[in-house]
RNA sequence: GGCCCCGUAGUUCAACGGAUAGAAUAGACGUUUCCUAAACGUUUGAUCCAGGUUCGAUUCCUGGCGGGGCUACCA
């Protein structure tokens, strides 16, 4: 069964070919005779027509009467209420460096994680949204060390700029400082490589990371002071974005997790010792490699780590299922911890999913930080706000808002364009963005979709309070039943997306709900409909869509404004 | 080298193995004494190549070609 695409009459759709082996007969004939027998058992369908293989049913008024009366019995039509006592769905995404602001890739991977959250809850499922932040290691130390030679006590305050931003500047500033170091050791007769090493700006680094790792107070001091200035940061582009976390992990208190289970998967052959000390598991049988989890040392790779962690988690909450948001340059990653974690024994660990997103590309291809082409989240924010601001005086729409009200707008636009412009392709494709000319507020956007919502709005303003009517009073015309048809089908997108962890669905459905009450809109008149019934089936009708609309949005973290 | 993704109008995206491959944008043309024209309508334009499976392939399989990623005792 099918929806019957528009060119043809009738609502759903069989297709025989598969049953022509059975009936022994050719696809007309059995189509017919499938299509006589369901007008005879089945009251809803009213009629049907057969066009080659394909036999299209048309259903009664009384079966789209009757849906209809669902979707406005329901006032969450397509949201299921959370049921607590159900085990939780976590769901991890962002998971940050502290050394630099977030960019571009980190709000595909936000939006996602974000919008996926709000999906399995709509499905009626509590979630616990999370992420691990990458508080230590090298990359940090770079910007603690170069801020200490050249920072000169800048702090956020004195200089103006965004905490994550500050320590950022200092991250690219190291880079610098480590080019000249190691040109000058390359000068004379050093390899490259071994140059970046013995640069003495990165022998410092080192002796910082050493330093951290042992405690020392003054580089714990600088440590902490820093990431705060990061985490200032970070939150006040949560805050924009709209996403916020139950709990945050901190790799600087995770990454000592998962020894002990390495050891334990010692003592069940999961794993094996080599003999200079190093801790392996082998993953050919699987059609893998082999893939180390302890170095000769005993100091943890991330995947000792991701192990002890994953492990942390559901000892943590009450949950049954983990999802990883993470891009799938790490689809290696994800399949070796999967297993592991199986061949450790963890009954749950057949719950886990990585929802493998794809890069987003520039029209000059990957972002590259050396080339100066990262598109800053926080500036890709500002630019949106301004395109919508600019628009909408362009178009006379805030005559009559104040300023708060300006503001607020502008916001809602140009994160509803930027938000639904990233999730309207498939996840695990990549995406090329181009800031010039990618996001329209015309067409197949966020912008489109809050125009009906706010137009619809409108309506319901002038409507007021309306009139009782009755299914005696109205006809449904083509144009309306199309509007039911698709209100029909939100709960099962939304049921859809949320099992596929892929929030185009909605996004592609919400467009297609726009696209059709349009059409409604532009034939038939709401508030001068023939007969005051009529009028207000259509108010009614029309509360519905905007209502789909606002909480579809919603699962994708845009708003729908009433006015715009 | 090995492994994993991806190739659809000029561009950005759609299409449980099903009908004449949909949208948007860009281009051309039209709609406003009428609920918001950020809208609606008409129009030009595409499945990388070669085989195979199937009643039927953009979709599944094989081989090319092209793009990206992973392949560190890095994260």
């Amino acid at each position: 069964m099918q929806e019957t695409r528009k060119e043809f009459d009738g609502d759903v759709t069989l297709v025989v070919f598969p049953y022509v082996k059975a009936s022994r007969m050719s696809p007309e004939a059995t189509a017919q005779a499938i299509g006589l027998a369901l007008q005879e058992a089945c009251a809803e369908v009213q009629g049907f027509n057969v066009v080659k293989g394909f036999l299209n049913l048309t259903l009664s008024e009384a079966t789209l009467q009757s849906t209809m009366d669902a979707i406005c019995a329901d006032a969450h039509w397509g949201i299921t209420p959370v049921d607590t006592s159900l085990p939780a769905a976590m769901v991890e995404y962002s998971s940050p460096n502290t050394n630099k602001p977030l960019h571009l890739g980190h709000i595909r991977n936000n939006l996602l994680g974000y919008s996926v959250a709000q999906l399995i809850q709509a499905t009626g499922k509590p979630v616990v949204q999370v992420q691990i932040i990458n508080d230590r290691g090298v990359h940090i130390c770079k910007s603690m060390y170069a801020w200490k030679m050249y920072g000169e006590g800048e702090t956020p305050e004195s200089s103006g700029l965004k905490g994550d931003h500050l320590v950022g500047k200092y991250y690219v500033r190291f880079d610098q400082q480590l080019k000249l170091e190691a040109e000058a050791l390359i000068q004379g007769g050093m390899e490259a490589d071994q140059a970046k090493k013995e640069a003495p700006c990165m022998k410092a680094v080192q002796q910082m990371l050493l330093d951290w790792e042992a405690g020392d107070p003054e580089v714990m001091e600088l440590w902490k002071t820093m990431n705060a200035w990061v985490y200032e940061g970070f939150n006040a582009t949560y805050q924009r974005l709209g996403v916020h976390f139950d709990k945050n992990y901190y790799e600087s208190e995770t990454y000592v997790l998962g020894k002990k289970d390495i050891e334990e998967g010692l003592s069940k052959n999961v794993f094996y010792r080599r003999d200079d000390g190093s801790v392996w598991i082998d993953l050919r049988p699987e059609g893998l490699d082999e893939k180390l989890v302890l170095r000769q040392d005993g100091t943890s790779v991330y995947m000792t780590q991701d192990i002890g962690t994953a492990i942390q988690r559901f000892a943590d909450f009450s949950m049954d299922s983990l999802t990883y948001v993470v891009g799938n340059e790490q689809d290696y990653h994800f399949k070796v911890l999967f297993l592991i974690l199986q061949k450790l024994g963890y009954t749950w660990a057949s719950t886990l999913s990585h929802l493998s997103y794809g890069m987003v590309d520039l029209p000059s291809g990957r972002m590259k930080s050396r080339e100066g082409t990262v598109v800053d989240a926080d500036d890709l924010l500002d630019v949106m706000e301004a395109t919508a601001k600019r628009l909408s005086e362009e178009l006379g729409k805030v005559e009559g808002m104040d300023d708060t009200q300006r503001a607020a707008l502008y916001r809602t636009l140009g994160h509803g364009a930027l938000k639904y412009y990233i999730l309207k392709v498939d996840p695990r494709k990549r995406m090329v963005f181009n800031p010039e000319e990618s996001i329209d507020f015309n067409g197949h956007t966020g912008p489109f979709l809050q125009y009906t919502h706010a137009r619809i709005c409108s309506i319901l303003r002038k409507a007021g309070e309306v009139g009782a009517w009755s299914w005696e009073d109205v006809r449904l015309a083509p144009k309306e039943k199309e509007v039911i048809k698709v209100l029909a089908k939100f709960p099962e997108t939304v049921q859809k997306a949320a099992d596929d962890q892929n929030p185009s669905d909605v996004a592609n459905y919400l467009y297609d709900l726009a696209k059709t009450y349009n059409g409604f809109y532009q034939v038939h008149s709401v508030l001068n409909a023939e007969t005051p019934h009529v009028a207000a089936f259509r108010v009614t009708l029309s509360r519905q869509v905007a209502g789909v609309l606002q909480r579809g949005l919603s699962l994708m973290g845009i708003t729908a404004p009433e006015k715009m």
